[in-house]
DNA sequence: AATGAATGAGCTTTCATTCAT
DNA sequence: CATGAATGAAAGCTCATTCAT
């Protein structure tokens, strides 16, 4: 008697059920990236998703579940290939890759920001989305791949011995959460900030010198 | 002149026009802060302040201009306190002033990041603060405070003379901010964690050489 | 196939998506005609149609809509049933014909001229009805049947030749609009003036003679 | 104790209460005139009025009866000065004197035509106009001023000895009302149609000849 | 008597959720 | 299981009315 999926859900999912839940997640994201959380109805989702509105209570037990769920599942999505940091080590400069880095982490949480900034106007929403984050193991400091990468290159002989490779990770990390953040805030269109003679300035600290540059 | 405001109103404004504008204000921030942008509606904030829904209306015209007044008035009353920094050039060390004022900032922060977040998820609102903001000239860097307390130190000679003052700034203006968005996302109710080697990879880059602290 | 109707409503629509509309309609009509367009509440509507005030809205976009639509539609299904004076040429007396269309047509106009005199006091009301109005072809002058009928009777040689068909028959529409009108400004629940007389006069004009009347 | 009545209504009233009750009448007419009866708040009359919301409540004892009031008092001046045409008697031509009579009576229901639609949309003031009209004795057939002046004519040998004055009279007043009516519903910023065809009707019929009219 | 701020019922509209099909 | 109409609570906002001054 089960009515079928639509032919374009069916076709993007195969009708396997954790396709369509994850189908679903993604139209969800799609609309609050577009449109605001505001505008993420369940009927915006549905339509979205190319589904009848009762049809996502099949999949998730309400709108708050769903939509933490929809947050939580875009972080993971983007935040995992972030790691490639280390496997830089001993390749070009020291101020070369942690802009790399911040680059790649600015674009990454410049689309994060938005959804976690959206959750924290609502109660409820916040608490089902550190729920999950918890129990999905989001919580590790993501300053870790950058340490991990200095670590590298203090092995190679790149940096002072005694440098504080965690230290300089850690800054590194909240410059770019902060530029996330400070870019949505007023709203810039234009670019993000450079954020080349922080990164000098550390540099110099972990190696005790002027940073040596390959251009310019 | 008109029937008069509820007792506990009376009582707490004198039944000052302005006062009970901002009466309204702090009710209105008192509920953001507590229950979430979501839950601040205008019942909710009517009945924070103790006050008829209506009664609103004839101080503010529109939920979005209340609540946006409220941020910004929220914001200016904490801020205002923090330009202290400056004045402490050349009394204790580099780490520990820089280390009061991140303490400092990121209890400001810590209560300022949520509301501004929240306003991210409404667009409208956020169209508003930031109208506000600039109407009061509240969109100046913060790092201003911080440049020019190193600035100071700098002419002392307890820097180094080609330090480079904005970057440090930043960069520990950005460690705040990301203090606090960190904190209110995982909900630390809890203690802010100390950025006391961070601070010290700085000022060991400020000076050229190990930073020296009184204690520890 | 979702949540079934009230079963008053659903057994009064058989479940029909268009029949529902009109019985929404004429709960709206119901609402103006008995208690003015002022109680014409959304909540007022639903609650006389026996549903809930949120459904009106899958069927129409708003209160102005609903309202404008109701009006238009008891207007096309009192007026079309007055089409037939035409056919009586050649039967009875000019006199009696005209008089019997001027109780048909005040019978209805008496039910209209209280629906269009109400959306006179709202702008946007007003406007959407005659958008729907000129939509649905209703702005043709009524008089036009009347003056139909008179020709004919003119081809028959009833009236003279020279006679002046269009005038009497506005003569005689304006008479009933102006009952209608006065009958509910001054409330008679009573009955319609008699407008024999004035029909006489207009006969008399028409025919060149005194009307040679039947009864009395 | 008592607060003075502001300058510019103390000026125009001399501060006598009844003047200051006409004041009111006044201006709460031309808001309902200009803006109509749903921007007819109490708030926008007493603006209008150069008064302070609580004062038209020492007037009146609600919204209702001081509309109702200004409503019936615009009726009652404007009314008044229509009753000139019995003198033209004698004068001119018949169909001049009631086309003139035609023009002069659409003038004035064309103005207050707007004023009772509107009544019509609310029950509690309809009956309240009503109340009042039947008070200051306004429900008198308004074809009777017509009728004097046929009379007259008849008198003079200018119409029929059995013609029926009456009849005669209320086909122009029943033209006149309809126009007005017409003209609103129609949204006719533009001109009143002509009614020379119509009166020409009545005429033949009163005189029961071929009018013979002096210009054309 | 004039004032005008306070009131709160009531308005239109949205939307998360349910459930008979 | 998918559907989507029905639901009704709750939202933002207006405004007639009151009343201490």
């Amino acid at each position: 008697m089960s009515r079928p999926l639509p032919a374009r859900v069916q076709s993007a999912t195969g009708g396997d059920t954790e396709a369509v839940r994850e189908h679903i997640l993604t139209a969800a994201y799609r609309v609050v990236a577009r449109d605001g959380l505001a505008a993420a109805s369940t009927r915006a989702i549905a339509e979205e998703a190319g589904l009848a509105g009762g049809t996502l209570y099949n999949y998730f037990g309400n709108r708050v579940g769903l939509v933490a769920a929809a947050i939580v599942h875009r972080a993971r999505t983007i935040t995992d290939p972030v790691a490639d940091l280390p496997a830089r080590a001993g390749i070009g400069t020291l101020a070369e890759n942690l802009e790399y880095f911040a680059d790649q982490a600015s674009t990454v949480l410049g689309e994060l920001v938005p959804l976690f900034a959206a959750a924290f106007s609502d109660t409820a929403l916040l608490a089902e989305v550190r729920r999950r984050m918890a129990e999905v193991g989001m919580l590790s400091d993501p300053a870790t791949a950058v340490e991990q990468y200095l670590v590298a290159e203090r092995r190679l002989g790149r940096i002072a011995a005694d440098a504080d490779c965690r230290a300089a990770a850690s800054i590194v990390v909240s410059m770019c959460h902060d530029d996330a953040f400070q870019s949505y805030l007023h709203g810039d269109g234009a670019g993000r900030r450079s954020r080349r003679r922080e990164i000098e300035l550390v540099v110099r600290s972990l190696t005790g010198s002027q940073p040596s540059r390959s251009g310019k």
